[in-house]
DNA sequence: GGAATAGTTCGACGTTCGTCGAACGTTGCC
DNA sequence: GGCAACGTTCGACGAACGTCGAACTATTCC
């Protein structure tokens, strides 16, 4: 398949984010984990920067899983994709939904 | 396994909520029409109340993930089973979220 | 008792998912 | 060029998912 123009594989557009896609996409603790790692740091992150409990090619998986979603959104610097969240985007078509998943996501990983 | 004393089938407790599965509970087009029909309506609501695009087996599946997440309770009554959403338990440990998730389904759900 | 209604449970089926290691393509650096 | 770093893709695998119809249980009403 095409090798990937890479800087831009298809992200949804704004207004063609799907709820149920998002929620799939966030319904994952790994994924929850990633995302909740891009919103606490402040710049955007590579793939390899934080610690995941996954295999590379999983992680990659996951990435790919919230781009597609439209969760996230990445550009490729050298050898690394610097990922990030989606902020305006995501709160434009489903306002509150990523701050409260967010609120939450710390103190519900631990206990897990 | 057991008959099911039905009336309170093992609800999980509102500390015990986890995000994970309740965004997984939600990220469902068939569930997320369920809970959008029962937070419209003012009265709970039984099983074969609304019209739903599955079978009846499959419509008790979804019943049964969505209150295994904890977000429906149920009361029977007669033979009949009447499901609301747990709105306060909700809404006290994950502030927020069903509210972004509701004012969304409405309008993503015939557009989709 | 018998019939009707409401919901659950039980296979079964095909699909999707999460995971891995191995192989591959790019990019940057020596 | 060669090599290392980074990420993707490709099977493969078992587990979980969504769906169905059939059988079953419990309740209500005649």
């Amino acid at each position: 398949m095409e090798p990937a123009s890479a800087t831009e594989p298809r992200l949804p557009a704004s207004e063609e984010l799907r709820l149920a896609d998002v929620l799939h996409a966030l319904s994952d603790p790994v994924r929850l984990q990633i995302v909740e790692a891009l919103e606490r740091a402040e710049a955007p992150l590579w793939c390899g920067s934080f610690p995941l409990p996954v295999s590379k090619s999983t992680a990659s998986h996951h990435f790919k899983v919230l781009r597609e979603a439209g969760v996230l959104q990445c550009r490729d610097e050298g050898t690394r994709r610097y990922h990030s969240v989606r902020r305006e985007d995501l709160d434009a078509r489903f306002p509150g939904l990523l701050d409260a998943v967010l609120r939450v996501a710390d103190e519900s990983r631990p206990s897990r």
